[in-house]
DNA sequence: CCTCAAGACGAACGGCGTTCGTGGCAAACA
DNA sequence: TGTTTGCCACGAACGCCGTTCGTCTTGAGG
């Protein structure tokens, strides 16, 4: 049945406010809520216009392709960080709350850490986490040619964790399991397989499979940020 | 024009060692010549089959899935690389040495590497590479439990490494200009980049854009790679 | 009231990983 | 030797994907 032509006398009234306009912002924003609950592999421009009600090629007019809407989202992400102005008795514990924060924050979104690895990240929001890193760094006495490398590697090393972090839980989500008993599996899984191995070729994994296994991602995190933390800090007496 | 029935007297010569047959061995050393011609994004299951003379489907008879292939070519990859028996003595280097082979064997075959990133390898020479730096570490007097977790920091090391190289190269490739003047346009762009940032807001990166972009990534993973170890060092007098 | 640029969007293109069902062939069995 | 049986090859298709083209709508400026 067709439908019947308005009645000139009702108001039609503009049924706008329904579909609140296609706007970058709302894109991006749409776009975050994906990846935040679904993950980074789960987004798809089809799906950011379907959760607004439209096509994909709507999204064309504010957005030049996927990886632009991956970087912005990047920053909008990093927005939510923090850096302290430089104390500089104080760069290696600052520095490491600093990359710890990061990691928390980023990782509060999903793995959209990923990203980082994908395009070398330069929004505003990347440049002012670096320049504060790097502030941190030099003011502490760290050699300047160090700290600007030390500003990548630490970047990487985040958004490497991101990406890590990424295959459990995407594992965990189609396993149907809750996060304890599929983690408490895998676990015992991994470190079974590791004490089964022939022991004559793998003396130290079979001894050690549980350091191996046991410690949680976060824990294996701070440890490598300390790792190299004590690294850097071997270089400021000596220079 | 339908083909005629062979003469009866001529002998049919099986027409077989012109189209070799499908093992998995030939679809894995396809797959890696593959991606060592044009990287890891390039292959797909549909490629491999083609340059096989063959469709898709004749692929997952001997190989579950395209992750699955990947594995094996990674696995496929690592056997190239030798571990040394642990010289306590001489730890450090040694740890520094294995490293820089496998990141430098890996990068040899394309940007393969990034597969230990997206599934955690468990093939045979994943544990005997792991075997083996744990065991040179905790020979040199690591202790264990930051020995095993340096593993998994290590091979993350060499993984990430890989995938941001394959950004350039694959942006290098897309371009068409040769490696040289593509690099050297990619640093003064983004030395001019940041040089020209406004210096209230970015002192640091300003004035230290040459050092933040200059490295080359070798240099960078060295340095990486120098900080963990020195990390790792600071931990073996004091236990 | 007309013009015109910009946004919205349906449809389609070419690609992907994977599955289904068929067909043929060779080895195992009778 | 004749028959069965199980495996491998493969064409076709499914349901995704990112992106583009051309058309339509709409609202602001002249």
């Amino acid at each position: 049945m067709e439908p019947l032509p308005a009645p000139p006398w009702r108001k039609t009234r503009t049924p706008k406010p329904v579909k609140p306009q296609l706007t970058q912002d709302l894109i991006v924003e749409t776009g975050q809520r994906i990846v935040g609950r679904e993950g980074l592999d789960a987004l798809s421009m089809r799906k950011v216009a379907q959760e607004l009600d439209t096509g994909p090629a709507s999204l064309y007019a504010h957005v030049a392709n996927k990886e632009e809407l991956l970087e912005l989202i990047y920053e909008r992400v990093l927005a939510e960080i923090e850096v302290p102005a430089p104390e500089p008795e104080r760069w290696a514990e600052q520095l490491r709350e600093t990359v710890l924060t990061m990691h928390q924050v980023l990782n509060s979104h999903g793995d959209i850490g990923r990203v980082s690895l994908a395009n070398v990240p330069m929004g505003a929001n990347s440049m002012r986490l670096g320049e504060g890193m790097l502030a941190i760094m030099i003011e502490g006495g760290v050699p300047p040619r160090l700290a600007a490398i030390a500003v990548d590697r630490l970047g990487m090393l985040v958004a490497a964790d991101a990406y890590e972090g990424s295959l459990y839980t995407s594992q965990q989500r189609s396993s149907g399991m809750d996060v304890e008993t599929f983690v408490a599996d895998m676990f015992t899984q991994m470190e079974d397989y590791l004490r089964n191995l022939p022991p004559e070729r793998f003396p130290y994994l079979t001894r050690y499979a549980a350091e191996m296994v046991r410690p949680s991602g976060e824990e294996r995190f701070e440890l490598g940020l300390d790792l190299l933390i004590a690294g850097l800090a071997a270089h400021v007496r000596s220079d």
